[in-house]
DNA sequence: GGATACGATGTAAAGGATTACATTCGCGGG
DNA sequence: CCCGCGAATGTAATCCTTTACATCGTATCC
């Protein structure tokens, strides 16, 4: 692979020109860059990355760590993010952490080593090694929290209101005449389970219905929700609300496996709005996330810490939406 | 961020000492290690990957790019290839080309340019940058095609005999009976679409049934085949065979759209096994592929190059199998 | 005791690009 | 006709690490 030094040397000028022609054409004559631009063509030189950031100390590229690649939900949100990138001159390095704090860390290394710029993750743990960088730099640590949301990380986020989101879930539940009512939720360590689980007890109670929720803990898999839905149709519910539109494909298979008709006895109602979730049977109900939209926006407050701009709102919040489909319906008639 | 420099200013010694206490710490006396050590805790001093990376040339990562990271078939491949990676000592930078040939050449861009060792790519394309570096390098270019195979293209590859892979779902379905089988096939510029349709066809053949096959061009999105079955629907097949499993679920789902049932009258077959694939309703049958251990051995194939062992075998077929779950039953009886 | 060998460490040269500062040259104004 | 200025380009330091080679001291062997 060709050097800039032969470049110069063919076009019969110095580095630093070369350089300029490549960085900023407008400050090197007409002549002298045709010329260098033929040589560059001719030798099919690219400027080698690992020498320019060691001069500029800059990689541009952003380190991006999902907690779960096959989760279908963050698919969309990398979608964005990487766009974002794009347009703003960056790569995006792609992380699947498997929600292995070991793992997060050693993402974490390359932003300690310089390796990129910064970081966005969509977990909900900041990895132990950047607590210190965080606390030391504050506001204008490059790093921002993608969907989930801990006020004690002391990070910006971009995510949607959890809470709103699922209590118009129940409200939806309740107005379709259910009682009672179901609840996958996800691990209560993570924010999102938490506000989640919030939003549910808030519209409950307004309905006076917070003593006849039925509550079960699922891990956002279709799996877990299978067992938790066969239990709790056992407890005689109408309707599941499930944090995860994974997790509702799990308790409709087990509404299915009961004997039971989704929706005629039993409503699921999910969360995400997956890609394939119209194309389940029912075409599932559920509360969509702006899922390009977060990965858009947190790149974008990355980017602006990266140039030095402080963000107006370190907090960002999106909207979310009710999907209504065919997977909830009028509860059965009691008899 | 401290240098090697300071932390051997701070521990006494030269900066050739630090790096061999970093990289080849049997080479240090005993004494020597630990008080350098002591120093780079202390320090927190971390190496600069890219001034190693000048100067070794070897960037320590491999790209894995995927034409579609919403397709959950390719998350377990890349689980896979990321566990290899990091045992042989390797990072993962993992692209989302959206099937976009621009896309793949600005990832490929990042093989020209070293700033990644080596390149496995799960499409069916080889970025036109690199056509220039496999007629040069021939069988020492670092790059390794996975799930897809052209021989045109030249690199290794791994794969399962997708042909034979879906001759057996041909041959599943025939068992149970159907005669009237629709197939939804990929685009035919994938050979893993032609490879796939030439296994149906030579299966069909065997049952005199090459005829009375319904072909129906999909795009392997879940969109495509719904309407690709509602079409395949009308002309009264008794079963379906989705080239993916994605597709199968869109089929399902216009199978329950056309008040038909499914296996009861209408029997659906997917390829892939994805994880979700048993919470389908009806649980999938399915053709699975060893994803996770597709991605292994891709990167396995492309360390073994990248330190200069020439791979026994170039071509790598790993093996396949039906799932049976209840997606498929007996043909109706006809009337 | 002296030659040998080896282990431990230091010296300094890459590796390739960027860029502050220096230089050159031509041109317009006084 | 000279000065000064700005555009164009060159010079050379710098970013940080790795490693071939040189050096030094000590243990080993005859």
């Amino acid at each position: 692979m060709a050097t800039i030094i032969e470049v110069a040397a063919a076009a019969g000028v110095s580095t630093a020109t070369v350089s300029r022609v490549l960085s900023q054409p407008t400050r090197v004559a007409e002549a002298t860059r045709a010329k260098v631009m033929e040589v560059v063509e001719a030798l099919d030189y690219r400027p080698n990355v690992a020498a320019r950031t060691l001069r500029t100390l800059r990689a541009a590229k952003i380190l991006l760590t999902v907690p779960d690649i096959s989760n279908p939900f963050f698919a969309s949100v990398i979608r964005g993010a990487e766009e974002a990138a794009r347009d703003a001159g960056y790569a995006v390095v792609l992380g699947d952490t498997r929600h292995d704090p070991e793992v997060e860390d050693q993402y974490a290394e390359m932003l300690s080593r310089r390796e990129v710029d910064g970081l966005v993750f969509l977990g909900h743990r900041l990895p132990a090694s950047l607590e210190a960088l965080v606390a030391r730099e504050g506001a204008s640590a490059p790093i921002v929290n993608g969907c989930e949301y801990s006020p004690e990380i002391g990070v910006p986020s971009v995510h949607i209101d959890n809470a709103a989101g699922s209590a118009d879930a129940i409200e939806h539940l309740v107005a379709l005449g259910h009682r009672g009512i179901g609840i996958i939720t996800g691990p209560p360590i993570s924010p999102i389970s938490r506000d989640r689980l919030a939003g549910v007890l808030r519209a409950a109670d307004r309905h006076g219905l917070k003593d006849r929720l039925h509550l079960r803990e699922g891990d956002y898999g279709a799996d877990s929700a299978h067992r938790a839905a066969r239990a709790l149709l056992a407890e005689g519910v109408t309707a599941l609300f499930c944090f995860s539109d994974e997790m509702a494909l799990g308790a409709i298979s087990a509404v299915g496996a009961a004997g039971l008709s989704c929706p005629g006895d039993v409503s699921v109602i999910g969360f995400d709005d997956l890609p394939l979730a119209r194309f389940f049977h029912p075409a599932l109900t559920t509360i969509a996330q702006p899922k390009g939209m977060i990965g858009r926006r947190a790149v974008e407050l990355l980017v602006g810490i990266l140039r030095g701009i402080e963000p107006v709102e370190r907090q960002l919040t999106l909207a979310h939406e009710l999907i209504r489909r065919a997977s909830t319906g009028a509860a059965p008639n009691p008899r």
